[in-house]
DNA sequence: CCGCAGCGCGTTTTT
DNA sequence: CGCGCTGCGG
């Protein structure tokens, strides 16, 4: 092992087993969430490229997202230099197997300028295609959705099946009258048909989907060993969710060389609906018998009691194999739940809660540190408003939406065309863009045309502008002079090489597209807005490009992929195969509050998590077939959290306009009964936890972050305070059932329209001072008590420790109705709220859409509709009822030192006592009620403003913390 | 061909 | 409630 190999040092002994293992065979890594699969994963490559000498050109290293081969590419960047991670071939399946397309298009028979079409478009080729079929299929009493028949053919060929591969097993279920789980057979033959003709339909345009990547990768690969004889050792992240046609991909890659090392996590599954296989992991044992095994099952990322009430979920599934977990974290704060009646309060507690915790962290939480973890999308309405009324900077990513959108697309379409004249779907959607007079009439009739003379519409065009072919009776030609001619020009300027970016500068030019969206939007600006991103974007690609040729150059790396594809070609790719969020490494991203899906929160981790609309029909979701999926989900979505849990919910959702009951997620509920009938500590507390000075230690100690200085923290939350936020009225869970009674008192939102709309004024938001770079005396501390420090010990992990129960929880009361926090218990005036404030810069650039693509709109009103204004007192909710009598936290593990008491203990449920305990039920008001300050500017004068500080050393750098750019979040 | 009004429907997850 | 689709009139 030469010098190099320092990164080694950093692993713990089942890490390294797993990094060193012998690289010239299979290895499976099975490795439980916050397990540092990553690093694992990185090291292992280093170690192969350092090490072993494997060449980096001959590693492949696939991942499920493109954020994850970012990141990826960015730490190995730094064990292994820009010239070495250039040359690896790294990427999604999807996107590795694009590019070797390009370059090999013809030993598969298809054209080296192939369009990836994306879903929609997909599916608008399968609705044109059943369109046809509609009377027939009438007649036999059937129905066929298009977006069922689309996810049928996309699994079909997730499971490597042909059109015909797929007719034949309808005839056979047919023939022994056993039908598929998912369709009648009946309808499985329409499906074979409508198969059969998307693919000639897809090959007349020069078009391959999602699926058909993978496909014709397999089909290169297998049919031409030649194309991936490079390869000496594959790595496959997130193996649990591949399906059997990546499978075959990765086996075809290995082929020759047989070495393959894998991640994955089956408890960690979540895409079973997109025909991943958790199999793979047996079948990939099968197929390589000599495959070796390690697990890693220590987390280093979340704190015990977040760690233990999220496998408490996962082990609910009984068909699941047990599997050890543990850290020698803290406990820390037990996971929170909080329920309210209604949803705004739910959101609203959310953007309360995100800005008390930022206040009560006296600054060593910044707004990027709080992530909002959706089942679905359109479960984020009600968030956004709740934080743009509390001026949160947030940013929502929604996966792909931005090239999802109308003015997007459309652009898109318009490359995609002139790089791809035969590619319909991207001409029917631009040839009335700008509205030049054509409608469906004569679409259709230049479908017709087209079809006969076996040419592509845009071909039919030319002919017809070129007069080589006759006009139609009502002439076309005059509406289509434009169109033709903006084509051709934007066609030479691609011959003539000039960028992605310039030629779309190019185009909204031709076609006036501002004035076009002027005309037809509403919400135009945003819309242009995204134009302009869009252009950024190909800009970046272009530079990234450029980059990547210079080192590729310096290196002369022969086996390299992308040399040869053309800057709008690469673009178009690039576009079509990310997701905007993907490149979002922008240290903006860092200072906004991140909502996201569960899915695509997979691999990802923050120090706060809050997870919303935990109830009966989100978790599981009412529509899901698979159950323990679902439990899964939320199992994978806790388990991004680092420090702090909550899950939330309302008991009524709008459901079709109005208000509908919804329970518990019955996977809470059962843990909540579990715990009850017990007679266990509750896994879940069931109010705000009010941090002291020990629990920032912790919590600072688990985020390997300096803690903040104490003045700081009072200040905070004296501006906290201030701000005169209460948490809506919670309903608290009983073990009898629940809720006895729907709360009476209206629980108005603090900020009132008025004030929502007049929000131009950023004054009333509490100017803090910015953190420099404390001196933190417990610094040392924090590291010794760190998990990583802590040399491997291998009697503690199997050790079981007595399994001693403290009986701590007194049967509840029946008390259904908590008021709010007693955070904030003064009176609710005319106090400046933030409400709504947010600077125009801070915005989010990607606007906040509703969940559909294209027609949806800035919905920016309804936050300032949803709160009604009630100026009356809150102070009874604070004062009149008294805390219900939780059980102690027993997070409230701590030595007088502030030296928490860490044992490194497998998780069972079962608690070690602790050796004192601290009362938490009755948190003490953060400071005596004060009345309000009378003017704006007197609670900008209050707040300790400028307070300076001393530099002191740097965070430690595997903390990854740096203030360097830090500002206090304003509250 | 385009814009508007009315109606019915229904809210997943992603490369 | 908001979206998309349909049918009508300019």
């Amino acid at each position: 092992m030469d010098q190099e190999a320092s990164f080694l040092l950093a692993l713990n002994e089942e890490q390294l087993r797993a990094a060193t293992h012998n690289p010239s065979s299979t290895l499976q890594i099975l490795a439980g969430p916050g397990s540092g699969k990553t690093r694992v994963l990185t090291s292992r490559i280093a170690h192969l490229i350092l090490n072993c000498h494997i060449p980096p050109s001959a590693i492949c290293a696939v991942t499920f997202t493109n954020k994850a081969a970012n990141e990826m590419r960015e730490r190995l960047t730094k064990l292994l230099g820009k010239t070495r991670v250039s040359q690896l071939k790294m990427g999604t399946f999807h996107s590795l197997c694009a590019r070797f397309l390009r370059k090999f298009a013809k030993l598969v028979d298809i054209p080296d300028n192939f369009t990836v079409c994306d879903a929609g478009e997909s599916k608008k080729i399968i609705t044109a295609l059943l369109k046809t079929r509609e009377k027939d299929l009438k007649a036999r009493g059937l129905s066929l959705e298009p977006g069922q028949c689309a996810s049928l053919i996309s699994k079909a060929k997730s499971r490597c099946l042909s059109a015909q591969d797929y007719l034949e097993e309808a005839k056979a279920h047919m023939h022994s009258k056993t039908s598929s789980a998912d369709i009648p057979s009946s309808l499985e033959t329409v499906v074979g048909e409508v198969y059969v003709q998307y693919e000639a339909t897809l090959r007349r345009n020069s078009a391959l989907d999602f699926d058909d990547l993978l496909i014709y990768g397999v089909k290169l690969f297998s049919g031409h060993p030649l194309t991936v004889s490079w390869c000496q050792h594959i790595l496959v992240d997130e193996f649990q969710d591949t399906n059997i046609t990546q499978y075959e991909l990765m086996r075809s890659i290995a082929e020759s060389a047989r070495c393959i090392t894998i991640v994955g996590d089956p408890d960690q599954s979540i895409y079973g609906w997109r025909a991943a296989e958790v199999e793979n992991l047996a079948k990939m044992r099968r197929d390589f018998p000599n495959t070796a095994q390690v697990f890693l099952e220590e987390n280093y990322r979340s704190t015990a009691s977040i760690l233990d009430a999220s496998l408490e979920i996962v082990s609910q599934d009984t068909k699941r194999i047990n599997k050890s977990l543990y850290t020698a974290h803290p406990d820390g704060i037990s996971p929170v739940l909080y329920q309210v009646q209604k949803e705004q309060e739910e959101a609203a507690f959310i953007a309360i809660e995100i800005k008390r915790l930022v206040a009560q962290m006296g600054g060593s939480f910044r707004w990027g540190d709080f992530a909002i973890l959706l089942r679905y999308n359109a479960l984020s309405r009600n968030l956004e408003s709740a934080l743009q009324r509390e001026g949160i900077p947030h940013r929502i990513l929604g996966g792909r939406r931005f090239f999802e959108r109308l003015e997007v697309k459309d652009v898109l379409a318009y490359l995609q065309l002139v790089d791809n004249p035969a590619f319909s779907p991207a001409f029917l959607r631009v040839i009335n863009v700008p509205g030049r007079g054509i409608g469906e009439k004569t679409l259709l009739e230049i479908q017709q045309r087209a079809e006969k003379a076996e040419k592509s519409p845009l071909q039919l065009l030319e002919g017809i502008f070129d007069m080589r072919l006759p006009d139609n009776k009502p002439s076309i030609r005059k509406k289509i002079t434009t169109f033709v001619q903006v084509m051709r020009k934007l066609q030479k300027s691609a011959k003539e090489g000039m960028g992605p970016s310039d030629l779309i500068s190019q185009l909204l030019d031709l076609v006036q597209y501002e004035d076009h969206l002027r005309k037809t939007q509403p919400d135009w600006e945003t819309r242009w807005e995204n134009v302009k991103e869009l252009i950024t974007f190909a800009k970046e690609v272009e530079e990234q490009n450029l980059r990547d040729a210079a080192t590729r150059e310096a290196s002369a790396d022969v086996s390299s992929l992308d040399v040869e594809m053309s800057p709008l070609r690469q673009f178009l790719q690039v576009s079509m195969l990310s997701s905007a969020g993907d490149n979002d490494t922008e240290e903006s991203s860092q200072e906004k509050v991140t909502i996201t899906t569960c899915h695509s929160a997979k691999g990802l981790e923050w120090p706060v998590v809050m997870i919303p609309s935990v109830d009966a029909s989100t978790y599981p979701f009412i529509r899901s077939e698979d159950e323990d999926e679902e439990r899964r989900l939320l199992y994978v979505a806790c388990t991004r959290a680092k420090a702090l849990l909550y899950l939330t919910r309302s008991t009524t959702r709008m459901v079709a306009g109005d208000q509908k009951a919804r329970g518990l997620s019955k996977f809470i509920q059962a843990i909540m009964e579990n715990c009850a009938t017990q007679n266990k500590m509750p896994l879940f507390r069931q109010h705000v936890p009010h941090l002291e000075l020990e629990d920032r230690a912790i919590i600072c100690n688990v985020l390997q972050r300096p803690e903040p200085v104490e003045s700081e923290v009072e200040g905070m939350v004296e501006g906290f305070r201030r701000l005169g936020r209460e948490h809506p009225p919670q309903i608290l869970w009983t073990p009898a059932g629940q809720p006895l009674n729907p709360v009476q008192a209206t629980w108005p939102f603090a900020p009132s329209l008025a004030h929502a709309a007049s929000a131009s004024n950023p004054i009333h938001s509490l100017p803090l001072p910015t953190f420099g770079r404390p001196v933190v005396p417990h610094l040392a501390r924090s590291s010794a008590t760190s998990a990583r420090s802590i040399a491997p010990c291998d009697e503690s992990r199997s050790s079981a420790l007595p399994s001693y129960r403290e009986p701590t929880t007194q049967p509840l009361p029946p008390v259904t109705v908590v008021p709010a926090s007693s955070f904030s218990s003064h009176t609710l005036r005319k106090e400046p709220s933030p409400a709504s404030f947010q600077p125009a810069s801070s915005r989010p650039s990607k606007p906040i859409f509703s969940s559909t693509e294209e027609t949806s709109t800035l919905n920016m009103t309804n936050a300032a509709r949803s709160g009604t204004r009630t100026p009356q007192s809150k102070r009874a909710f604070d004062l009149a009822v008294a805390r219900p009598p939780v059980a102690q936290d027993r997070s409230k593990v701590f030595q007088p030192s502030g030296n928490a008491s860490i044992s490194r203990r497998p998780l069972t449920g079962q608690l070690p006592t602790p050796p004192l305990v601290k009362d938490n039920s009755t948190p003490k008001p953060l400071a005596a009620p004060t009345p309000p300050p009378p003017s704006t500017n007197t609670v900008a004068a209050t707040a300790p403003q400028g307070v300076k500080r001393r530099l002191g050393m740097a965070p430690r750098a595997a903390g990854g913390y740096s203030n360097k750019k830090f500002k206090a979040p304003t509250l």
